[in-house]
DNA sequence: GGCCAGGACACCA
DNA sequence: TGGTGTCATGGC
């Protein structure tokens, strides 16, 4: 299984190339990305982050003191504007509440206890929670999607109803625990379901079609 | 003009 | 534990 998922991230690797991941130029924009892309467009998302950018908002002070109506007008275009305004405020104010502010003392807890602090936070459930522990951390926690899912469902690896937590397992025991590797298998990941792996799948041209079994 | 995006929560059985 | 309804914008 461990020579399976490899060759499928050789594969995508040799066909993409590296995806760059995490979109973000700090610890904390990573966390606004990753709660503000729930169920969106990251198009929708990089119009929403510009707002917050253009009004110095891209810090955990900055969101802290801003009123919640301020943030629903400027993150209005990623969508659920009034949810996830609230999750924002959420997540600063557990910031300012344990960690006086301090995002670096937070991270730097071993993962299972942060992921684990991070699920407590309303507003922030386990694909967030582990986006945030990878890519804002910088620690070993494999992030799986719905993309995650439907590619490796049709390829016939996993049942196409495996939970998150199943899912997650199934790559953390199958691949060696690496940062890098992790980082990169989630971005190809999402990079070939949007190209080939939407409800409309391009399975001619996907690049696992040997692989794969077809959609189902 | 409809479909759907890099989910999570509330509520119900 | 698991299934369903709800939240909302903008690009394609």
């Amino acid at each position: 299984m461990r020579k399976n998922l490899l060759e499928i991230y050789n594969i995508l690797f040799k066909k993409f190339g590296e995806q760059h991941w995490w979109p973000a130029e700090t610890e904390f924009e990573v966390i606004v990305g990753a709660i503000l892309t729930q169920a969106a467009a990251w198009k929708n998302v990089e119009l929403a982050i510009e707002n917050l950018r253009v009004e110095n908002l891209l810090n955990p002070e900055g969101i802290y003191k801003t009123k919640e109506s301020k943030l629903k007008k400027l993150i209005r275009p990623a969508g659920y504007f009034n949810a996830k305004a609230r999750k924002l405020k959420e997540f600063v104010n557990f910031l300012f509440e344990n960690y006086d502010g301090n995002l670096k003392l937070m991270l730097n807890q071993p993962h299972e206890k942060l992921r684990n602090e991070l699920l407590s936070i309303w507003g922030i459930g386990p694909e967030t929670a582990d986006s945030i522990v990878l890519y804002a951390a910088n620690k070993p926690s494999f992030v799986v999607d719905a993309y995650t899912k439907r590619i490796f469902s049709r390829i016939g690896l996993v049942d196409d109803d495996i939970n998150y937590e199943d899912l997650k397992k199934f790559f953390e025991e199958n691949l060696p625990r690496n940062v890098r590797l992790y980082n990169e298998f989630h971005a190809l990941l999402v990079r070939l379901g949007k190209e080939y792996c939407k409800t409309k799948p391009l399975c001619d041209e996907c690049p696992v079609k040997e692989v794969c079994e077809g959609p189902n």
